[in-house]
DNA sequence: AAACAAGCGTAATGTTATAACATGTATATG
DNA sequence: CATATACATGTTATAACATTACGCTTGTTT
């Protein structure tokens, strides 16, 4: 019975799972009710969000007060698996769009409006992972950001 | 006899004067005490320090309590004027070793010990700014960092 | 049932950064 | 020299970002 019930929920998440639900399962994560609040949090919008504004958004989207360390729990988790990474110069969070693949993300951040772009683009990353490995440095993430003006800011 | 004073003072200090002091005087810079004395904290180690670390060291080389603030003021000038970088995803700030000419300062960052190595490669922050630029975008700083295993915590 | 681990709550604290306003110091000018 | 002015720093407080420690609940394993 238990087992059965597992699998019926299971069925029913992945139904409506997207692919960071699904990626995060297939890795053997929990789809819970707060991890799933704090990603449509991250994911809400197009800007980037600190951890305190995802915590309001999670506390009210679920009527009561929820802990930063919650959401810093759980943002660290989504790091470790793909679904979120952090904008390191600015303090925020965003959600990938590829959670099936991890790879060397690169944001464009306006210093006018705070629009972020998220770029992927693996010759560029590849560049300044073998700078690095022709150190002897055996590189683990990148930070590959540039800080400047979006088309609408740069007039 | 003021203008006597100042060319003589001047003559000192350009004297004494390394690299980052000339290029920051060159640049209109006052070389003040408190400025030295928290260039020299950024630059005393090879390791980058937290600025609350350079706070507490520049307090003990002047011997009395020195305000965060006061070290962020100089650290912000630092950057601007080229003799400090930031590396943002460590929260910490190390002295640059071309005053002269700005750069796109790549950082190799030790997850093991800590260690940060500092490199320029123009080839590769160019191809960063050009994939920023292809899109419309109007980069300014480039943050490129490198989290990892040196060659001796690589084992 | 008992043992155990995962997930989250709660509160406190630590760390990094900035704001607001006062005071001091160098330099220019009359 | 006196005074005006801009620059530099001091002082205090607070904001913003992040982590620690501990306990409770729930689900899973034995
Ligand atoms: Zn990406
Ligand atoms: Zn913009
Ligand atoms: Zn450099
Ligand atoms: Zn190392």
């Amino acid at each position: 019975m238990t087992t059965n019930n597992h699998a019926h929920l299971h069925q029913i998440h992945t139904h409506i799972a997207g692919p960071a639900q699904h990626a995060f399962e297939a890795a053997g994560g929990h789809w819970t009710v707060m991890r799933k609040s704090v990603f449509e949090a991250v994911a809400a919008e197009g800007a980037p969000r600190t951890a305190y504004e995802i915590t309001d958004h999670v506390s009210s989207a679920l009527g009561r007060k929820i802990g930063a360390n919650t959401i810093y729990r759980i943002l660290e988790l989504f790091i470790e698996h793909n679904l979120v990474s952090r904008i390191e110069s600015q303090n925020t969070y965003v959600a990938c769009d590829h959670p099936q693949n991890p790879a060397d993300c690169i944001f464009l951040v306006c210093s006018g409006c705070g629009k972020t772009t998220h770029l992927d683009d693996q010759a560029t990353s590849e560049q300044v992972r073998a700078l690095a490995t022709a150190t002897g440095f055996t590189p683990d993430r990148m930070v590959i950001e540039a800080n400047g003006r979006c088309v609408g800011c740069s007039l």
